[in-house]
Parts: C-alpha cells; sequence; structure tokens
DNA sequence: ATAATTGCAAAGCGTTTGCACCCTG
DNA sequence: CAGGGTGCAAACGCTTTGCAATTAT
C-alpha cells in the first residue's frame, strides 16, 4: 500500500464508524477525490482510476461515494442535471462557488445568510431544515483567460 | 378549446416567440403547471393528464417542458436528485423553500444575499453571474401534521 | 401547402442491484 | 470462518430521439 494511501487511510479511519472497512478500493476513491481540483462524478472518478490502470469497477465507485456521503466525508452536488458531482469537503456548514467553464470548485467559509433565511421562512410558516447555496460564475483563473 | 385554456392561451402568446405554435397538448402542460400548488415532475404533469383523460405523449410533455423552460416561461429545480421539477414562477430574482414531507414550493419574495454573495465572491478572485438558493425544511401544514 | 408538432417505441445515460466469488478482520 | 466488499452484467428510471403520421398557420 502507498503512502498516499496511508495518508487517506488515516482519513478514512477518523471519518468512518465500525463495521466499514477500509479497503483498497474505497481508499482509491477517497485518494482521487482528495487530488482533485474541481468536483467529480462518478463516472469521471472511475476513468482517472482506469487510466492509472487500477481496476475497479464502476458499480464499486458508486457504492464507495454512497458510503462517503453517508458519513458525510464528501459532499454531492447537483450542479449538472441528470448526474451528482462529488468533492471532498471540510466539515461545518458551508457554501459553493463553482466555475461555469472549468468546474472548479472553491469553498466560502462561514454562513452569513442563517438570519435571513429564518426570517425568510417565518413570515411563511415554514420551519428550515437546511439549505444549499450555489454560486455559479467564473473563477479567477477562467475569467482572466 | 376550453375557457381555461383560452387564458392559458393568452399567457402562452404573452410569452412565447413566433415559431412556437401554442398546440392543445402544450396549453394543457401550461394549464396543470398552473393549476399546480406543488411544483411537479414532467412523468407527474404526463399522469395528471391521463387522469383527466387527455391523450397526450410522455414525449410531448417532455418537449413542452423544453420549450417553456428554454423561453423562461417555467423554473426547473433540482431538488429531487435524479429527476426535475417544473413550476410556473413569477418573473424576477428569487428563490425557494421547499418542503421535503409534501415537496410543496414557497416563493420568496426578493433576495436578501447579493451583497454576501458579491463580497464573498471577491476575496476569491471570482466574479459571479447567478446563485440558487434552496431552503429544504417542513412547510406549516405538515408541521402541524 | 409546408413547416412545426405529435405519438410511439427504441435508444441513451447515469445509477442501482442480484449474485457468485473474494478478501478483510 | 463469517460477514462485508467486489465485479460483472442485467435491471432501472428518467429523459431524449428517429420517424411516419398529423396539425397549425
Amino acid at each position: 500500500m502507498s503512502r498516499a494511501q496511508d495518508s487517506e487511510r488515516a482519513l478514512f479511519e477518523r471519518l468512518l464508524g465500525t463495521g466499514v472497512r477500509p479497503t483498497k478500493q474505497r481508499l482509491l476513491v477517497l485518494e482521487t477525490l482528495a487530488a482533485e481540483p474541481h468536483d467529480a462524478t462518478a463516472q469521471e472518478i472511475h476513468a482517472r482510476l482506469r487510466e492509472r490502470g487500477e481496476k475497479v469497477g464502476l458499480a464499486t465507485v458508486y457504492r464507495a461515494l454512497a458510503v462517503l456521503r453517508e458519513r458525510e466525508v464528501v459532499d454531492e452536488l447537483a450542479h449538472r442535471t441528470g448526474e451528482s458531482c462529488y468533492r471532498l469537503c471540510s466539515p461545518g456548514h458551508h457554501h459553493h462557488l463553482v466555475c461555469s467553464r472549468c468546474h472548479r470548485v472553491e469553498e466560502l467559509e462561514g454562513c452569513q445568510i442563517d438570519t435571513w433565511v429564518t426570517e425568510a421562512s417565518k413570515t411563511h410558516g415554514f420551519h428550515p431544515a437546511s439549505h444549499t447555496v450555489e454560486v455559479v460564475g467564473l473563477c479567477a483563473e477562467c475569467l482572466a483567460a
């Protein structure tokens, strides 16, 4: 097992409960996600692994992502219709800037709209459980290009 | 052609450009959407029409919604993964409260987070083009039940 | 008339699942 | 050795498309 995989393994063990095994395939998925500057779909992750010569089944990638999502190790974003994108996220409530050109995703630290959400909901008798914000635009790099 | 369809037809003609025909099927889709308190998927709209005895093909519903979306007559929401929801929306920038239990969607008038979005983006050299907010929770009715 | 639109069924696509084999603990 | 995990292929659910028949202008 490589050094990179060891570091992912540490992340894995820290975040997952018992009964879930840190298998080679899951570590590879986690490793790929960690190396990804943008977000990635299950199929993209699978393709990256095949390019690297790793033989991991597509279904396994999907199953790995499902486990990681359940344990909140990765975020599932829905900005491409019809397919889900995954991203290794920092813990805690936060939102994203998504570049419409290169699909780079950047995290915004902190959420300043909780009060607005709470107030606005109140006027509708609505009880907010969670909210998502997605800012779409151009990242610094794509803006320059 | 019924009276209800006549009123939808007015909406249709006001909103659509030339070369697009206000056919019976498209009017029916628009009419269904207008009568829908919640948002609806293409399949749900199709089912409603069949229940009413209207013989409209599923593909036609999809095609009608595609046209309506292009002309910005309806909004496409992505809160159910794997399928799209459609809703007749008021014009202008606004956000939604989505009930996780009954899928009712309520519009919030006005958007109070533009300044936050602009500020937060600036610190990342990001150029925001648009943003979406989706507040998920329980509506007043479901909260009481 | 003629160009857009419909309906049906088939094809596409991303995702999930059944099941036999494999591996981790 | 027992129970989770994997791979493959088949199954799925939503959406799109090809094409001949139909309809609006």
